[in-house]
DNA sequence: TGCAGTGTTGCTTC
DNA sequence: CGAAGCAACACTGC
């Protein structure tokens, strides 16, 4: 679930929530959550650090904690970052109107870092894929060594999608998924980005002509920039750090909505797998 | 009822 | 070597 807009939804939300303040101790009932070191080396280190910053690198959540390392957390497909006052989540008692999101929640909590206010910072994760790791600068530089460039950034330019594009064969579904090309691009926002484009998922990326690539281009940078204003999509179970919902899923033209009518031709949606991904795309309006 | 499908990614296999 | 398949897990919808 969590693309681009998503994560960076979180961020700008843990940015005002959690920074400057102090971690008194964590829990989990998962320990496969924490990735590295050791669930119980992770928990008694974490102990009594302050998150100074928390930032974004593609889907990517950084927590800059004041020993100089990193809290590197990844939601793959369900997870959800949520702060809550610590008793209304040991009370199994969240409190939202969105009971899809209280039973997830009240059930699916598996890591939690208690802060110095009362609060908690709680990781709810149904599928478990999701995962946290304490990383030095070096160890972080490394993972992200081999990401594609931010396509937000200012230095994302036409001629540098242009430059990496010429050296990929295959889909252009299929790249865009990579994160090596972009960063951040998932499923959602592919399509969306190739309907904006007019261009088929399964178009060979060598056959894209200038005005193509220019046109994917504007479309990459526009519905990025919409998503993140609309603080994200949740037609599944997306929820930002209050467990509120972003609305992009209202205006999305063609993901999961397969057989229902294209908003420009009213052509029905069709839906192919491209590299074992479900892609969905107009026929008529995408060429 | 059962099985395919789901936002991700990295490992295994061919 | 690259590409495809699958595994990690749990739920939804046909």
């Amino acid at each position: 679930m969590p693309e681009l807009p998503e994560v960076e939804t979180i961020k700008n939300d843990l940015k005002e929530k959690v920074v400057g303040k102090t971690i008194t101790g964590g829990w989990t009932d998962w320990p496969k959550m924490i990735k590295q070191p050791p669930a119980e080396q992770f928990l008694g280190e974490i102990k009594g650090l302050k998150i100074t910053d928390v930032r974004r690198r593609a889907k990517n959540l950084i927590f800059y904690l004041s020993n100089e390392l990193f809290m590197l957390a990844h939601l793959k497909m369900t997870g959800h970052f949520l702060i809550a006052p610590a008793n209304l989540l040991k009370d199994n008692n969240w409190q939202s109107d969105d009971q899809y999101l209280s039973d997830r929640v009240n059930q699916f909590i598996h890591f939690a870092l208690y802060l110095d206010t009362g609060e908690v910072l709680a990781f709810s994760d149904m599928r478990k894929f999701g995962w946290v790791k304490l990383l030095t600068e070096k160890e972080l530089d490394e993972t992200f060594a081999c990401l594609g460039p931010e396509p937000l950034d200012k230095d994302f330019t036409l001629e540098k999608l242009k430059e990496i594009l010429s050296k990929k064969r295959g889909a252009i579904k299929k790249i865009l998924l990579e994160q090596d090309t972009i960063a951040g691009i998932g499923n959602i926002y592919g399509d969306e980005i190739l309907y904006k484009a007019g261009i088929l998922p399964f178009r060979e990326v060598q056959s894209l002509s200038t005005e193509e690539i220019e046109n994917l281009y504007k479309a990459i940078k526009e519905v990025l920039a919409t998503a993140v204003k609309l603080r994200g999509t949740s037609t599944s179970d997306y929820r930002d750090t209050s467990g509120k919902k972003g609305i992009y899923g209202d205006i999305r033209k063609v993901y999961r909505r397969t057989g229902e009518l294209c908003p420009e031709c009213a052509m029905p949606v069709e839906r192919q797998k491209i590299a074992g991904r479900s892609a969905h795309f107009c026929r008529v309006c995408q060429k």
